[in-house]
This record gives C-alpha cells, structure tokens and sequence, in this order.
DNA sequence: ATTAATCCTATCGATTTAATAGGAATTACA
DNA sequence: TGTAATTCCTATTAAATCGATAGGATTAAT
C-alpha cells in the first residue's frame, strides 16, 4: 500500500506544480484544498525541501515552492524521498542493497528473480513519468 | 515493502513445485530448508490450501501439495492471496476498487493517474509469470 | 494405541504509521 | 518597533499492522 504520507504529498506537489510559478505556496492553504491534516501535511512538505524538490520562504507571505520545473523533477527522485526504496525487496534495491538474512542463494531465489522484474517495471514507469505529467490536467 | 508473510509463502510455493509431484511435503522440512518460522509457516500454507492454490493431506505422511501444475499458478493469483490488492491504492484497484475519502474528483487526481501506471506494469509482470518460472533454476 | 502430521484460534510484542502538540525562529508590514 | 503570519523543529501519542508464538483439536498411517 502507498502510504498516505506519500499520497499527500504527491498532491501537495501537484498542487503546487499548478499554482503560479514563483509564488510560495502555503501549507494551510494547501491543506485545506487536498483535505489533508496541516500539521502532517507541515512535516512532509519538510521533508521535500531537505530533500531539495522543494524550497521555502519563512514568515509572512511565506510557502513553498518548486527548486526545478515540474518537467525536471523525475517521480524515483519524489517517490524515493516520500516511499523509501522502489524495490519491494532490499536484495534488489539499486540504491539500498542488502542481502537477506534467510536467503542462501540469490541465484537461485524465487523471490529475487520475481521482484526484480516488478522493479525494474516499477522504475520504467518512475524514470519516465515527471511532476509535469501528473500536474496536466 | 514485501511482507515477510508473501516472501515465505512464495520461497515455499517454490519449494513444493521443485520437489516430487504428488507427494506431500511437510510443513517441518520445508520451514527448515527455507529458514522459516515453522508456526508462521503453518499459519501461511493454510492460507494457501484455503485459496485453493495448495492441497493438504492430515495425519501421517502428510503435507502440502500444488493443486494444479506450476505453470497455470499465475503469480497474479499467488500475489493477491499472500499480499492482497495488486494496486498501491484501492481506488485504482480493479478486484478491490474503494473511492478515496479525500478525493474529490478521480480524473484529475494526480495520484490515481500514476497508480494506474504502476498497477498496470506491474499486473503485466505478475500475468506473465507463474510459478514454473519461479521454480526454472 | 501411538505417532505424526495438519488445522484452528487466540494472543503477544515490536514496529510502523498517522496524526497531534507546543513552541522557536523568521519575515512582512503597519 | 510591534504584531501577525508563517515555516521550522522536536517530542509524543494513538492506532494499526506485522511477525511470531502458544496450545491444543483433529485426522490419518502403521
């Protein structure tokens, strides 16, 4: 399941991406338009500009704001920040790997085999899907 | 992330199609060669008998078998019994589909637009593998 | 009978997730 | 210079899920 830390967040980065470029964005604003909890919503947009997808501007007036054009910013950057690793498995994690404790032989692993070919499916669709086609209408 | 739960049933579901046809194979020996909890595993292999994917003899010389040959299990059919909905969110879900409390209009939720994406690769990987495949060394 | 296996239900502990709380720091602007 | 508006930060909590265990009932072979 995608977590709703993820699913609010990719809505508040829509939202944002469809806004008037250059105008921080606020979080209650945000919040309230895509109905999600503001003090949450508060902690994930957090995570987005120490991640640097987004940046901010403190105080009155202030909001968030997009670091690259929407076209620019590739969902296994946004989906990495928010999710964690894309392979269901660490023992086929690009950025992650890690051997399992159990398995005796990824050559011969079913689970292995199986769940790199779900990764690799999964990324083709990350590499190739920006912040510009989620936010076309 | 892949739970604990489908990584074994799947290692086991391997395990019985590599082994002998019709004999079953007990849930002890399997636990100990996968390095299974042997009650967690019990507690899955039910799951699966109950599915109708796996059949089991009681009592003496018993155990699990696969009830039909491993090249019409469809990973399909083994990822919704062990892992449940194929899709990150229900509302993309073809066999589970729920509305989204918070979303107000499907066709320009960003989130259902790339979920859809998702599924739909990973359903393509999931209808075109079985558990022949799986069990190929 | 005895032994060996599945079957069933319940429960527990740990972890993760979703959300909340409270206030510090910063900025605009009157 | 003061006040309101906003992000920033840390801690905490409540609920859900996951992984595993416990204990025995049932069934079948010999």
């Amino acid at each position: 399941m995608l977590s709703k830390k993820t699913k609010y967040g990719l809505k508040a980065l829509t939202y944002i991406a469809r806004s008037e470029d250059d105008v921080p964005q606020q979080v209650n604003v945000i919040a309230k338009s895509e109905q999600i909890p503001q003090k949450f919503l508060e902690s994930i947009l957090l995570t987005l500009r120490k991640s640097g997808i987004l940046g901010s501007k403190k105080g009155k007036h202030g909001g968030y704001y997009l670091r690259k054009e929407p076209s620019e910013i590739l969902m296994t950057e946004v989906m990495r920040v928010l999710e964690g690793p894309i392979a269901m498995v660490p023992c086929v994690s690009l950025n992650y790997y890690e051997k399992c404790d159990d398995c005796i032989d990824e050559a011969t692993c079913s689970v292995n085999k199986l769940m790199i070919q779900v990764r690799d499916n999964t990324l083709e669709v990350f590499r190739n899907t920006t912040l510009a086609d989620l936010s076309a209408v």
